[in-house]
DNA sequence: CCATCATTACTACAGTCGTAGTAATCCTAC
DNA sequence: GTAGGATTACTACGACTGTAGTAATGATGG
């Protein structure tokens, strides 16, 4: 039940760099970044991730110099809680339509939607038998 | 193509309280945002739908006093951009991962998702009869 | 040793956002 | 006609963001 802190964009752009690569220092950010064509100076990498340590959104090591850092929050646990507020807040709560609209923006194809299907029948029955709920 | 403006989190709240109204003055807007729980003073709702303008987001009729105020980009546009925008920055442009999520958090069911392929299915249907794409 | 580069801590600063007050008008009901 | 409410235009302002510079410190190569 972590909050997951919110996240600016900027910040949010260094977390994905942390959850490729790992513990990192800044320049191991930074080269990640950089692979993505984003350029930000040292500096800003560093007062991002200082302002991320300080919502609890990233962790730093401190007794090894440079200071690594690292992900505190799972990439899924922050993607769920996104796509939560994402389907309130921009579809109502409709998830119909919104997997409706990923079809046709040609996201998604409705072969793909019946090879999930399959998958979700697959998890149902490992659910019914794993934990079967009183 | 018409590009859609980049809207605020209050912006887009006010944006969804004029898709609900239609054609609306300040007060109207007002009265549907009251609604949903949210109590901003007339003049913070002036701010905003000004901006909104200046933005191209909301047109306005200065003709008649009140002015009224609409919104100058349709819905389904806003939403399926941001779907576009979430679906690139949260799920890597991985639809199915993102339909996962929505099913396990029983945002949706297997029978939503069997009957949204049904839609589907006529959709493509039609589709291929109406426009016979060479 | 000493200049240089990496690293960190601290500071800065302009732009955006949310929120709303004030001044000036304009109706409208006494 | 006049006081009060509605409406608009303009201004304000603190918080948050993105971006980065500077000062200090420490390690390194020659």
């Amino acid at each position: 039940m972590t909050a997951i802190p919110a996240l600016t964009p900027a910040e949010f752009a260094i977390m994905k760099a942390l959850w490729r690569a790992g513990d990192a220092t800044v320049a191991d950010v930074r080269a990640v970044l950089a692979e993505s064509g984003s350029e930000a100076a040292y500096t800003t990498v560093m007062t991002l991730l200082g302002r991320m340590v300080q919502k609890g959104a990233v962790t730093v090591d401190r007794s090894r110099e440079p200071f690594v850092y690292a992900a505190a929050v799972r990439k899924q646990h922050v993607a769920r809680q996104r796509l939560r507020e994402f389907l309130r807040d921009v579809f109502d709560n409709d998830a119909e339509t919104l997997v409706l609209g990923l079809v046709e923006d040609a996201a998604l194809s409705v072969d793909e939607l019946r090879h999930l299907e399959g998958r979700l029948d697959a998890l149902r029955e490992a659910e019914r038998k794993g934990k079967p709920k009183p």
